[in-house]
DNA sequence: TGAGGCGTCGAG
DNA sequence: TCGACGCCTCAG
């Protein structure tokens, strides 16, 4: 007897026994083939994951699976091989971490396709017709010797030829020709002439060819403006020509256009973008160009990282340190973790590139785990920016402007330069408050104030979505005195537009780059280097390059000083850097200004005189002493609950049926409330586990799974576990 | 997670 | 007495 191992897709933490269809082939089931089981009440496209002999289960308790869908898997052995690690590793079901890897409508049981093309060929009386045929109509006889020429012509050719599909019919109603699908043919990649490499770029890649295209994974640590993307380029053009597929992954959507214009302009190659804008086909039709291997660069999101590949040969990961790589709900994977674990299945090379690597990253190459790479000057002649501290203690400010700034901005834009301003919140204010009486808008659903969006006349949450009309009055006194407090970059903006009319002026913000055709259209206005201010939240500084921006200002650096979580400095040190490296590109010398209440802080000091890598150095032997990641090892069960007392109850009980089966050396504690413990309506407690040892941490991770399932979360109250979590405390 | 079974309760 | 609603359980 044969027993099917199925991942189904329900949030069970566990492989589901199934018999084979009826009339199946043993050959057929290969691990990764989807099959329709009936589950419960309902029908599911399940993934087989292996065969057994023998199943726990009574035989009688055992139904057959209903049909094969897949006469060969759609996914390769490595991918199949990656999702089981990802299920183990983050304990998450394995029904859902398969569905990671197919498109949505393989997922939801449709029969796969190639991707072909429609087009027509002659039927065999059509071939068997003479030279010069159909003499009477010469459009016909036009198309009928275009397809003796070729045996397969899209539609697309011959209506590009004259002949419209009026005239394809007049032929088919005569039995001459008919309709057929068109295999996309694997062309080969052609690359464009490459930059010439500096010195540095040059040493770089020696030592990455050197390390061979076997598994290894490369760190490569570059400032800004280093020529990070050419190493890129010329890495992926090594690989396309051993005949194999690159895998790029970026970490925003808003970057695709940019990044898929700079490859097309160097390869004549087939480049598929996988990215959540895709609607379903076009997402299918990406997923199986990179599956069948017609594509040869993949460039995606986060979620590509589980797309199958005919013949990988080498993984990129952009900005590696961009916390965009962890999905932050459902199956919460670090996609950057599991391309590094992919590259490694797949025996290929891994290249992670940032000019501020996470500590992590960092930690793996000083450990000899990674190889490091570095670049510390940048391209052509341009010189890495001067940061200054303005100490605003006591300045007069204006719309949150130093006269300091103010002055910095006049002289720049009027030598013909352009300025960055960079403020970290969006709308008019964060803050809406009565001046007769104290009341402050608060959200309804959330531990979190209203931010006030004047234009629209709004007041939002920006947790949970949330809007309300703009009132006129205190609700509480009724008095007309609102006030507000606090700063955002709708509030600059209208200032600015007052203040420095004579040049133009753009927001870059998720509230004024609705849709990526207006950043697109941005970003070219800019790079016509005219004189203007940009003004923006962190949108602003991923990837783009503004080569005219000579002047950076961090209007408020302080609201970045404080954070409560353990990764809060190095989040800072990375988002200054990535800011500051927007400057002074291109022969225009930078200068970074930043504006502080604390010009002492130990963290402004230690941005003023030191670079990103001394900073991290830094904060590695911190994390070192405090044993945490990357020198120790966190995992986070988290409740979620309308009622606050019932999710810390699950925590406890959790922690006390778990605590006895653990190991010494894993530290339990909480449960403590989430840091917005009150968020669209529902309560959030955690609780943290610590260790010193990555094994331990797996031990732990499963144990609390185990006993949290024990539990039975009921009614409302849902968990999970998040293995690495990125937010703490 | 999703669906069905079952118990409770209010309206008529 | 019926239907609405909420809670519990099960899924191979």
């Amino acid at each position: 007897m044969s027993v099917l191992k199925l991942a189904v897709p329900t949030p069970l933490h566990t492989l589901f026994d199934y018999l084979p269809p009826a009339g199946s082939a043993e050959e057929a089931l290969q691990p990764g083939v989807r099959v329709q089981v009936p589950f419960g009440r309902r029908k599911l496209t399940a993934y087989l994951v292996s065969h057994s002999a023998t199943s726990d289960l009574e035989p009688a308790a055992l139904k057959a699976a209903d049909t094969l869908l897949d006469p060969q898997p759609l996914i390769s052995p490595g991918i199949v091989a990656l999702c089981n690690w990802a299920s183990e590793y983050y304990q998450h079901p394995p029904g859902e971490v398969f569905q990671a890897a197919f498109p949505r409508l393989l997922r939801d049981g449709k029969a796969h396709r190639c991707n072909t093309v429609a087009g027509w060929e002659l039927t065999t009386r059509g071939k068997g017709l003479p030279e010069g045929a159909l003499a009477r109509s010469p459009k016909q006889a036009q198309a009928l010797a275009m397809l003796q020429r070729e045996d397969q012509v899209s539609g697309a050719q011959l209506r590009r030829a004259g002949l419209g599909s009026a005239i394809l019919k007049a032929l088919e109603t005569k039995g001459l020709a008919q309709r057929c699908e068109i295999q996309p043919g694997i062309a080969s990649p052609v690359a464009r002439e490459p930059l010439r490499p500096g010195p540095e770029q040059r040493a770089v890649l020696s030592a990455i060819a050197a390390a061979g295209d076997g598994f290894n994974c490369h760190l490569l640590e570059g400032v800004t403006g280093s020529g990070k993307t050419e190493i890129y380029l010329q890495c992926i053009a090594e690989c396309l020509a051993s005949g194999r597929q690159a895998l790029v992954l970026i970490p925003e959507i808003g970057l695709t256009p940019q990044t898929v214009a700079r490859f097309s302009q160097r390869f004549n190659a087939e480049i598929t973008t996988l990215h959540s804008g895709l609607g379903d086909a076009e997402r299918y039709r990406a997923w199986e160009a990179a599956r069948s291997g017609s594509a040869h660069i993949v460039i995606g999101t986060r979620s590509a990282v589980f797309t199958s590949l005919a013949r990988p040969g080498l993984i990129v990961v952009d900005e590696e340190h961009d916390q965009s790589f962890k999905q932050q709900d459902g199956f919460r994977y670090s996609a950057r973790d599991v391309a590094v674990k992919r590259a490694q299945i797949e025996n290929c090379p891994i290249i992670l590139g940032s000019a501020t690597p996470s500590l992590e990253s960092l930690h793996n190459a000083l450990q000899g785990r990674y190889i490091h790479h570095r670049m510390q000057q940048r391209a052509g002649n341009s010189q890495m920016p001067a940061l200054e501290a303005v100490d605003i203690r006591k300045a007069p400010l204006q719309a949150g402007l130093s006269p300091t700034l103010l002055e910095a901005m006049q002289h720049c834009l009027e030598s013909g330069q352009q300025v960055l301003l960079f403020l970290n919140r969006r709308g008019y204010a964060p803050t809406l408050q009565c001046h007769d009486c104290g009341w402050i808008a608060e959200c309804d659903h959330c531990d979190a104030r209203l931010t006030l969006h004047r234009r629209q006349r709004q007041l939002r949450c920006h947790h949970c979505g949330v809007s309300q009309p703009l009132r006129q009055r205190c609700p509480s006194c009724h008095s007309e005195q609102l006030l507000a407090t606090g700063l955002g970059t709708e509030q600059t903006e209208e200032w600015l537009r007052r203040h420095f009319s004579r040049w133009p002026m753009y927001r870059v913000d998720s509230d004024s780059m609705r849709g990526r055709e207006s950043m697109q259209a941005l970003v070219e206005q800019i790079h016509g280097g005219d004189p203007c201010i940009l003004l923006g939240t962190q949108m602003l500084t991923k990837g783009h390059h503004f080569p005219a921006v000579a002047l950076v200002g961090i209007i408020d650096m302080d609201s970045m000083l404080f954070s409560t979580d353990f990764r809060g400095e190095e989040r800072a040190a990375q988002l200054l850097t990535q800011v500051a490296g927007r400057a002074g590109r291109d022969e225009v010398p930078g200068r970074v200004l930043l504006q502080t209440h604390h010009p002492d802080n130990p963290t402004i000091t230690a941005m003023l005189t030191q670079d990103y890598h001394h900073q991290a150095m830094a904060m590695l032997a911190r994390r070192r002493e405090a044993t945490m990641p990357p020198l120790g090892y966190l995992l986070i069960a988290r409740s979620d609950c309308t009622d606050a007392a019932a999710g810390e109850q699950f925590l406890n009980r959790l922690r006390e049926m778990a605590q006895p089966h653990l190991p010494a050396g894993v530290n339990v504690i909480g449960p403590l409330p989430a840091p917005m413990q009150r968020r669209a309506g529902r309560f959030r407690s955690q609780l943290l586990v610590h260790t010193c040892d990555r094994r331990l941490s797996q031990l732990a991770a499963r144990r609390l799974v185990q006993e949290a399932q024990k539990l039975r979360a009921g009614g409302n109250l849902s968990w999970s576990l998040d293995v690495d979590p990125q937010d703490v405390f």
